[in-house]
DNA sequence: GTGTAAACGAGAATAATTCTTATTTAGGAG
DNA sequence: CTCCTAAATAAGAATTATTCTCGTTTACAC
């Protein structure tokens, strides 16, 4: 039997998913456990990141700017990324296409897991930032 | 005036990007191009892709398998990534959204610059030799 | 307490991408 | 044609996110 207080690190990793909305990167779970883990090691994010992506616990968001996003909310919904900021946003208003997948799966002839979809631009005060800041070219 | 003798490597990477349905990675372009150029570099691959993005003349599709995929097609479409053999492919029977991203300004108050659909699974083939091989966990 | 299997920390290793610098090329002026 | 300049390039070093290795620690069963 598995004691609620048995692996502590990865709890916390997962819990943390679960309860922000920051998609964070692997470095930013880092960053935010280290306060209350402070042996917390950066191998040990990245390891558990694997295994709950494998399990199916979280999902990849793929990279902004190079670097790999994490979202402890698996079901389907829509993101935005800025690429100023590289902030990763939920628009929970959007709605998802959840027939396509089956739709997809028959034109390609193969098996889908899942979608994404990710729109990108300059979030609401990267925007404006650029607006005053002017940018030539 | 560009005369027909050799095409400028530049040109060359651009053109097998718009020609091309692989949605190459940076490694892919220089594999391909290699032999009509033997003496091509890398960082030139990457050098100009990364002009081209800048540009607007191509867009990235994001990471496969931590590498950066290409399409030189920017008109807005679906896509298909298989987790087995990394392919991408286009899903030119769907539809995309193309009033949503003027919704999601408005629900941001940011800007939009574009978005990506991306269905993600096992292709035909992958999907066949997955149930062939006898996967366990 | 002892055993053991999983989790972990530290840091080395890897790999994709970017950067630096010297060289080459294209094309225009004289 | 020769000289000049600016852009493009090759080669390889540097960077950086991520993965791997291995010795240690931890949690728990007996």
């Amino acid at each position: 039997m598995v004691s609620a207080k048995h692996f502590r690190k990865r709890d916390a990793i997962l819990a943390y998913l679960r309860q922000t909305d920051t998609h964070p990167s692997a470095e930013m779970v880092f960053a935010h456990l280290k306060d209350e883990y402070p042996d917390l090691s950066l191998g040990t994010v990245y390891r558990n990141l694997g295994i709950f992506k494998e399990q199916g616990l979280i999902q990849s968001l793929g990279t902004v700017n190079g670097v790999e996003r994490f979202d402890g909310n698996i079901v389907p919904h829509v993101h935005f990324t800025c690429n100023g900021c590289s902030a990763v946003l939920d628009l929970p208003g959007l709605d998802v296409p959840r027939r396509l997948p089956s739709q997809v799966a028959k034109q390609t002839g193969g098996r889908v897991d899942g979608f994404q979809l990710t729109f990108s631009g300059l979030c609401a005060e990267c925007a404006d930032q650029n607006l005053q800041g002017g940018e030539t070219a």
